[in-house]
DNA sequence: CGTCCATTTGAGGTGGATCAACCCTAGTGG
DNA sequence: CCACTAGGGTTGATCCACCTCAAATGGACG
């Protein structure tokens, strides 16, 4: 779905590379369904480990596509207290807004690479094409929908409820069967699901204690057992 | 923005009320946006206090405006634990979604009046008129900024700093300078914000003693610092 | 004027935070 | 190829903000 919004059609022009650009392969995705209609310019750029994307309240020039690596979407508050509202993977668009700013701020986790279109183009676009302007709300409803679950993760659920709903996140979206190579670091992890990092590497010890996942270095974890996992979960 | 959505120049037929259906007065808002185009067909229903309007993963048939009264969006938990998303008060449209199902329920907080639209002719109108789709993509764009900054509350904020936000956007949101009304019980309020009733009631008492509000009965509140307030918030 | 909830207030418990070592391991340079 | 180092991760000990359980109070409505 929101891998639809950008397309590979489009004219890559390689703008930088402030270090490698991995190889553009996204997902198994229908690409075309923008680009396909007009010939919306997309640009390819790439940002190093903990590179700042853009902002909070910065206005919103482009839409972003990731191409390989990973991206965190976060807001702060006065005294460094950080909350990532979500983490954009391999195939996923962020910083798409209807009004004029970036509501959260967007950083490399890791050397990442990117297509980007500038977005108004694609508000002319969706000005004129009615299924593109579906596209950019379907987009936005997605997000809607992955925030009104975190909503109830953050303000419900308990600790190991919170971790093992992550990990089943990750293991359905970075969708490589068997090991799951996590990009970020326990922080980010705790930030994302309202904890210390601490209460997050406990969890996850108590996890490979019981035997339900496997570690190979402390990113690099096999799930052992969904289905408990998924009971942990609620 | 969001009540701009649906117009009082459509055809507002009566079909029940199963109680009182007080005056339709939304806000003071420029509506026409939609029903100017088309003469899309809006219904007036009436719900009685604790009324389910709709319940999660139903098929979203209709999209609904508050026009008054007040609505609760909420998800639970196996075990009984509730989240909820977001109130919906006068004016406020609720219930849009770009996929099939409701994600989460809804139920009238209060006696509540709403006007009505059938989803299907909606998607139809925005097939055609671009203004329509952004209009919806722009609701669904308000909604997630909302949740947006609500994850951040939920995941990072402290109880008293909870509380203090919700009453500057109750304050904000019923907009009748002075006196604020809530429509909705502690345990509400404690299933918005992440906390449990008492915590929220402990806050509120905090917050009489040190003259930052007043009562005149536990749901009429007067704001008598909201600068005060706000630097709780952080 | 009594009943029933909603709300407040109190007392004590606890899940996760905080503070503090310690331990890996990937990367670096010799 | 190996020793060194730094940053990330783990684990332990203690603390405390908020939860839980309990009881008293208040207010709306018959």
């Amino acid at each position: 779905m929101l891998t639809q919004l950008l397309s590979t059609k489009a004219i890559n022009t390689q703008i930088t590379g402030s270090k490698v650009a991995p190889a553009p392969h996204p997902v198994s995705d229908q690409f075309g369904a923008i680009a396909g209609h007009v010939g919306l310019v997309a640009t390819e750029f790439s940002y190093r480990k903990d590179e700042e994307i853009y902002g909070e309240d910065e206005p919103a020039e482009y839409v972003y596509q990731v191409i390989s690596g990973a991206v965190r979407s976060y807001k702060l508050l006065s005294n460094g207290r950080r909350q990532i509202g979500a983490f954009h993977l391999p195939g996923d668009v962020f910083g798409l807004e209807s009004g004029a700013a970036h509501r959260l701020a967007a950083e490399a986790i890791i050397d990442t690479s990117v297509r980007l279109v500038k977005r108004a183009s694609l508000e002319k676009v969706a000005g004129t094409d009615v299924q593109v302007a579906r596209r950019l709300w379907t987009v936005t409803a997605s997000e809607l929908h992955h925030a009104e679950n975190h909503m109830l993760l953050l303000g419900r659920k308990t600790a190991m409820e919170r971790v093992a709903n992550f990990l089943l996140e990750m293991d359905r979206r970075l969708a490589v069967p068997g090991m799951m190579a996590l990009p970020m670091c326990r922080r980010d992890i705790g930030d994302y699901l309202g904890l210390t990092l601490e209460t997050v590497s406990r969890a996850l010890s108590q996890l490979h204690a019981q035997g339900i996942l496997g570690f190979s270095g402390a990113r690099q974890i096999v799930l052992r057992n969904r289905q408990r996992l998924h009971n942990l979960d609620t």
